[in-house]
DNA sequence: CGCATACGCGCC
DNA sequence: AAACGGCGCGTTTGCG
């Protein structure tokens, strides 16, 4: 056996004849994640001191406290069919990863900096002086200071000073022009700032870009992706759109995406067993409508789209435990109505409020709380005299259960993917690309684009049985920005 | 000069 | 009065 830490570098490197990685691995880092997810560090010298209160413990003097704690907690089955499996698929991905038009980068480059310019000029102008528009600090200047723009209504940062972020630029639209370039720069500043600019420089001879999974990034179960972060690529407008369609399939593949359907709320309706809304996704309904007539009293054919939007608001809020405020300040209802609409959703769905409560409880008699898989998370503050402090821990308790429930459907199906395109000989015509919490991407040899398609749909499908169905979207497309 | 922090923002 | 869960990253700014 393996015992070691970064055990997704093994699997990296270049397999050579003949040298076979052994048939077993312990990765000790994701062991001890799976013990506490919330460590800030892996790594031997920290766990040895955190755990074995010493400064040079070996590897298998951790490997025999974390083969005891996995027992203890009941999370070898998660952890040697689920998590160590998956090493070796996002090392398949990392190394394969997804190629891009580095073309239409640069083309897109262009575009963004001349419309950009364009827009400082006219931010100058409006400001009577040349300044440094990505400084909050000099624009909040230019703004409140010099231009005496109206503050009605606008927050202030932590460290005190009038914000400037979109939701107060938003507020303060109609106050001055120069507000309306503001909003526009900063969306085509980030995308060529955080995208376009850093993916060409990371694009390899093939033009691929390659990203690095954390497996032991999160507390929930999820992973991360870094540099680039391949989880965060905007989705959302035209120029989103286009720099999605420079993620492309190679010649003879297209790109597939697997997306689960509404993931995490059929995960909440399962876990708290609401009649209502298992009946909704038993009946294969549009949940957030269905939510809307529930919640404003009238039938389905009644709810406007507006009415929709509330709800579908609500639904994520319950699922991230999001209280009156804050459903007021996302939503654009008063305090008063937005307090009243999550009263009438508890009233509606009083199972999930039941099993909201029955988690807060579990995570402050137990000091932790787990999923359907027992992973585990320790929320200890959950007990704390600082109000704020515990019921930050109460909403992270509510959230993990679901939150953590979705990673692991989707990294069992994952291994199960990839050991299916393994047995079929399909690796290189079925080419898993990323992983994006709910969704798979993968670039698939338009030959066998039929077989393949409802294989993985299927695989995805079953990869957990909750008490509602799991429903999968399929898209398929030339790039990423073009799917159907 | 490098590094940490504040601020802001992209995704699910 | 009131923090909506989970992330990674770019730029600016102030500090050592």
């Amino acid at each position: 056996m393996l015992i070691d830490f970064n055990l997704k570098e093994k699997f990296k490197e270049p397999r050579r004849v003949g040298k076979k990685l052994p048939a077993e691995y312990f990765d000790l880092g994701v062991a001890f994640w799976m013990l506490n997810p919330d460590e800030e560090k892996y790594s031997l010298e920290f766990l040895s001191n955190r755990y074995l209160h010493q400064d040079g413990a070996t590897n298998k003097e951790l490997y025999n406290y974390a083969v005891k704690k996995l027992k203890e907690y009941k999370l070898e089955k998660l952890f040697y069919e689920v998590e160590i499996p998956l090493l070796a698929v996002l090392a398949d991905m990392e190394i394969l990863g997804i190629k891009l038009n580095v073309k239409k980068l640069k083309d897109l480059d262009k575009k963004l900096e001349k419309n950009l310019s364009g827009l400082a000029k006219s931010i100058y102008k409006e400001a009577g002086e040349v300044f440094n528009i990505n400084s909050p600090k000099q624009l909040g200047k230019i703004f409140f200071e010099k231009l005496n723009i109206d503050i009605r209504g606008v927050k202030k940062t932590r460290g005190g000073a009038i914000s400037t972020d979109v939701e107060t630029l938003l507020t303060i639209r109609d106050r001055h022009p120069i507000v309306k370039y503001i909003l526009e720069y900063r969306e085509l500043f980030k995308l060529q700032s955080t995208y376009v600019r850093p993916l060409q420089e990371l694009a390899d001879k093939n033009n691929r870009v390659h990203t690095t999974y954390i497996q032991t990034g999160t507390a929930t179960g999820r992973l991360s992706s870094q540099n680039p972060n391949l989880q965060n690529i905007p989705a959302e407008g035209e120029w989103a759109k286009e720099l999605r369609k420079a993620f492309v399939a190679e010649k003879g593949y297209q790109i597939v995406a697997f997306d689960y359907s509404q993931m995490e709320l059929r995960i909440l309706a399962s876990l708290s067993g609401d009649p209502e809304m298992m009946k909704a996704f038993n009946n294969d309904q549009d949940i957030h409508k269905l939510t809307a007539a529930s919640v404003f009293n009238v039938s389905l054919e009644k709810v406007t789209p507006e009415m929709r939007r509330l709800a579908k608001t609500l639904n994520f809020g319950v699922v991230y435990g999001m209280g009156a405020n804050a459903f007021a300040k996302t939503s654009g209802l008063s305090f008063s109505e937005a307090k009243k609409f999550i009263e009438e959703y508890f009233n509606d769905f009083k199972k999930i409020k039941e099993w909201q409560e029955e988690v807060k409880s579990q995570a402050r008699t137990m000091g932790y709380v787990t999923n359907l898989n027992r992973r585990r998370r320790w929320l200890l503050s959950a007990t704390s005299m600082f109000r704020g402090e515990a019921a930050e821990a109460e909403r992270a308790a509510i959230n993990m259960p679901v939150q953590g429930l979705a990673a692991d459907i989707i990294k069992i199906a994952m291994v199960r993917v990839a050991e299916e395109l393994k047995r079929r000989k399909w690796q290189d015509k079925v080419r898993m690309l990323l992983t994006i919490h709910d969704e798979l991407l993968f670039e698939i040899s338009e030959d066998i684009m039929k077989e393949a398609t409802s294989l993985i749909r299927k695989i995805m499908e079953s990869a957990y049985e909750l008490e509602v169905p799991i429903k999968i979207i399929v898209k398929v497309g030339k790039n990423w920005g073009e799917l159907e």
